[in-house]
DNA sequence: GTGAAAGCGCTAACAG
DNA sequence: CTGTTAGCGCTTTCAC
């Protein structure tokens, strides 16, 4: 058993051929230079023998093409991206790519140098949810002629085509629900501030009130997280003027202002209702099962991996069409957090 | 704006230097080699202005090191992997690693593929959380001298470092928690039963029992999957001896489980004590908060990952020192899904 | 049917 | 202080 690993080298040599011969055959394309059955054999066995693989970064310095897709998210620990990670990496194997993964931590400047460094190992593609607001480490991408995917998160005025929730519709909708069972006093709690998502659905959210003759009631909140959930809900229900009704803008945001509901007190949905986005499989067990948008995860990644394929294998220089700008209406999936008032 | 992606030899030209100088000030090793300062200078600003991105695939080729750190894990939708996947991406960034994530699916054949086509890529190191029995994979790995670390799950056989939880530990602490309040007749929901945390789970669980005077009540389950947890505890409440408590060994059983209770009308704790593996953060906010056993995540990653890079940089071949097994002990988070009985 | 040789972009002796 | 050169492992013209 050699410690040194093989390569097309170590087979050409110890069978007498050439290097040319070896790497046809290994490369599937001995009938296309007539080699004999004979020697594809001899060469296939002995690759077989030694454990051959192939070094990829050889490759990859030759053909220009490295077989790996970039994966840039804003946070793994949010089990909504967990989950679109493990779609996308997934379908990608299938396909015979590799996944880099660089988790931003919702932070721009590392998503900057994610893309910088996923750039320098020469990407066939790359997915990106962008973290912050910054462009232009993603429009240096299309100098290098990377293909580009948005996945949930994307800049409208950029030329990269995108896959994600029609949250604007979501929100709107489910705002609608709320007003349908009486609610006005409808608070707001917001994510980050800057990302589409979130100004889509608090867009949506605004819309549905004025659509009715409200006044929005109450906005705030500064990240998708647990914290801003918690501490925004306490200082809401401080104010003189309670909310009837929460909608989370997202399931981390929403566990924060259960916790803070909890605390002080209050019931849902006898003192407060409460709806929330994503849909995460354990809202069926919360204390009282919360109606949630559903955002369809499975579709989104499947299309924007088909998108972006596409772009790598035609390479189409051709400009952006219509259909390269997918927003999915997402579900409503009714639950039992939600009160009629009069 | 050029469309060519720069490299050295473009800067070299533009510049009228040589290769060597441009790529030692780029390697940040000028004063080594007494280049000037005016030099330096130029080929900096002269790199900056290009976007010159060094070639990751040339350097792996020449340097015989990708830095890359390979990660191939069961299940991304589990947040718990989820959450090691998290900790493991910032850490070794930080450390100016690039990271190759494979989800395998709790399927060997995929894992197989992975450590396969990492070994291809000439990852500097692995990080391994294996979702089969299978070893020759692993093996082939130690003749290419790609150091490896086990995370969670490991092979107590093989001379891989791993570092886990102490699972044996905590479900023999949790369950003498039960048996302290009373309970007897506990049921155990296991996940798949070839993997090392639930093989030490499920004898800690028996350990307690026998420990304490009891037969083992009930052993049921086939992974660790919301399905296993719903089916197992339907069956299970169906059988003439109801136990008095569940203790399902993850939290996606958990949530399995506590569905088929919801469903056949149980409360928790009232007619039923439940305590669960894992401590998902959303465990505060069920119907009834549910006690778990903690696994030290971030300590987990943090002191695999300096396993892995010690290993890497010193490139020591001595043999497995006793420090490189390290189970770590979990906690146990009191909530008030364990009633006192009789 | 098979092989020789060039070159992808980079680093590191070795040579001044 | 700077440059020449060889070579990492692979694919691919071009040649026989």
């Amino acid at each position: 058993m050699q410690l040194e690993t093989a390569t097309i080298k170590t087979i050409a040599d110890t069978i007498g051929l050439s290097l040319t011969t070896v790497s046809r055959v290994l490369n599937g394309v001995a009938k296309k230079y007539r080699i004999s059955k004979a020697t594809e054999e001899r060469v296939l066995a002995e690759a077989d023998r030694l454990g051959y693989i192939p070094n990829q970064a050889a490759r990859n310095l030759r053909l220009k093409k490295s077989f790996a897709i970039g994966l840039v998210i804003p946070n793994l620990a949010n089990p909504f991206f967990a989950n679109i990670v493990s779609v996308v990496n997934q379908v990608l194997h299938e396909r015979g790519y590799s996944v880099i993964l660089t988790d931003c931590n919702e932070e721009e400047k590392l998503e900057i140098e994610a893309v910088n460094a996923l750039s320098a190992r020469n990407m066939d593609g790359m997915i990106v949810i962008p973290s912050g607001r910054g462009k232009k480490h993603l429009e240096l991408l299309r100098q290098k002629r990377t293909p580009v995917v948005f996945i949930d998160r994307y800049f409208e005025d950029l030329a990269i085509p995108y896959v994600a929730t029609n949250h604007y519709d979501g929100a709107l909708k489910i705002t609608e629900y709320l007003i349908a069972n009486g609610h006005r006093k409808i608070a707001c709690l917001q994510g980050s501030n800057h990302v589409m998502p979130n100004i889509k659905r608090v867009q949506g959210y605004i819309d549905a009130m004025k659509g009715h003759g409200h006044d929005p009631f109450y906005i705030g909140g500064n990240g998708f997280t647990f914290e801003s959930g918690y501490l925004e809900t306490k200082l809401l229900m401080q104010r003189s003027e309670r909310p009837t009704a929460i909608l989370a803008l997202s399931d981390t945001i929403l566990l924060g202002s259960l916790k803070a509901l909890a605390e002080d007190g209050y019931r849902v949905p006898e003192d407060i209702s409460i709806a929330t986005f994503d849909n995460s499989v354990y809202l069926d067990f919360l204390a009282c099962p919360v109606t949630s948008v559903s955002q369809p995860v499975t579709d989104i990644a499947t299309i924007a991996i088909k998108l972006l394929l596409d772009k790598i294998e035609q390479q189409s220089t051709s400009g952006l069409t219509e259909q390269e700008k997918i927003l999915i209406s997402p579900a409503i999936i009714y639950r039992s957090s939600i009160a009629s008032i009069p």
